[in-house]
DNA sequence: GGCTTGATACTCGGATAAATAGTGTCCGAGTCCTAGCGG
DNA sequence: CCGCTAGGACTCGGACACTATTTATCCGAGTATCAAGCC
């Protein structure tokens, strides 16, 4: 089992739109600020669109913008928007097969293991919503207090370039 | 994301072991029980053999039996010993590279991004050790009472079949 | 009759192929900006 | 001088290859069982 390398990604630009001010940059810049593949961190961007946690800007000075404030953005909203919202443990009702099969009348309530791994996703969605990409933005400048102006600018700088 | 089929095979293979009180039970009728591919489950089954759940029985009337009582294994002690005990979430530390790499000082501290999936996970791993064989053993008897018997019956006439 | 010994049937165990999900790339549709043209 | 218009450049957006992981399978190594032969 492994999460998908983009929500990693998806994360870090969020956080780098929220000290530029939610202001739209492009899909190539955002990539570029840390190094990664244009074509395919532009698709998970795309996947953020789709589930309303960011805004497409099409045109010449476009990009992507956060769609609503930092603090109503959770990690779990960016996570669902990449992962899907189906859960990870898909029961396959395995009791049901073979010689001996669960009864209907058994089948009422939901597979026990079914239900564990269900609320053990619960569990680990519910942690997920609890932090913010307010809250990283605010961790990281009290860490290091000159990273979001000193990312602003770089943001910046390339805008004046074009 | 999506998590191994043979960890729900795996978690429905302890729970019948556990009804024909823990005795070796060889994988090819394992699997006949739910319908699964035979040499496949048995992978799964080494695993956890390897992960010290089960203990594996060479030779005629062998197979794998728990190598604990089913009140000491966890839903999660199943769940690592096939998926592995590495993070779902692995950090690739891409604030480090680009144009503005964070300094070293600031990667003192553990990436915040990093921290909040490591501890969603512990949520999630805690809630599945949580949960016992033992305990989904008794729900399934509590709802048919008569399935722990006639499983037990099933697996002995096999045994006597051959 | 009891013990040794060999064959046998069954088990696990790891090495080896298909199928699926994740990763990465490409080009087209649409939009905004800019510059030129006419009034 | 001001408004209109055509062109261009940049953006997102989804369709198309490539790689890694999961799924599935096969055959070999090893062991307990069982039966026959020997003491």
């Amino acid at each position: 089992m492994r999460i998908n390398q983009g929500v990693e990604w998806a994360i870090h630009a969020c956080v780098n739109l929220v000290w530029i001010d939610g202001g739209p940059a492009s899909s190539a810049r955002l990539a570029e600020f840390h190094e990664l593949p244009p074509a395919y961190l532009n698709k998970q961007l795309q996947a953020l669109s789709r589930a309303g946690v960011l805004k497409s800007v099409p045109g010449q000075h476009g990009g992507f913008a956060l769609a609503r404030a930092p603090e109503a953005i959770s990690t779990l909203d960016v996570m669902q928007a990449i992962e899907g919202d189906e859960p990870a443990f898909r029961c396959a009702e395995i009791r049901q097969r073979g010689p001996l099969p669960a009864s209907k009348a058994s089948c009422r309530t939901p597979c026990q293991i079914n239900s564990i791994m269900l609320g053990a996703e619960a569990a680990w969605r519910a942690e997920l919503d609890r932090h913010t990409i307010a809250e990283i933005a605010a961790d990281v400048s009290a860490t290091a207090p000159a990273v979001p102006e000193r990312v602003r600018r770089w943001f910046l700088r390339g805008a004046d370039r074009s």
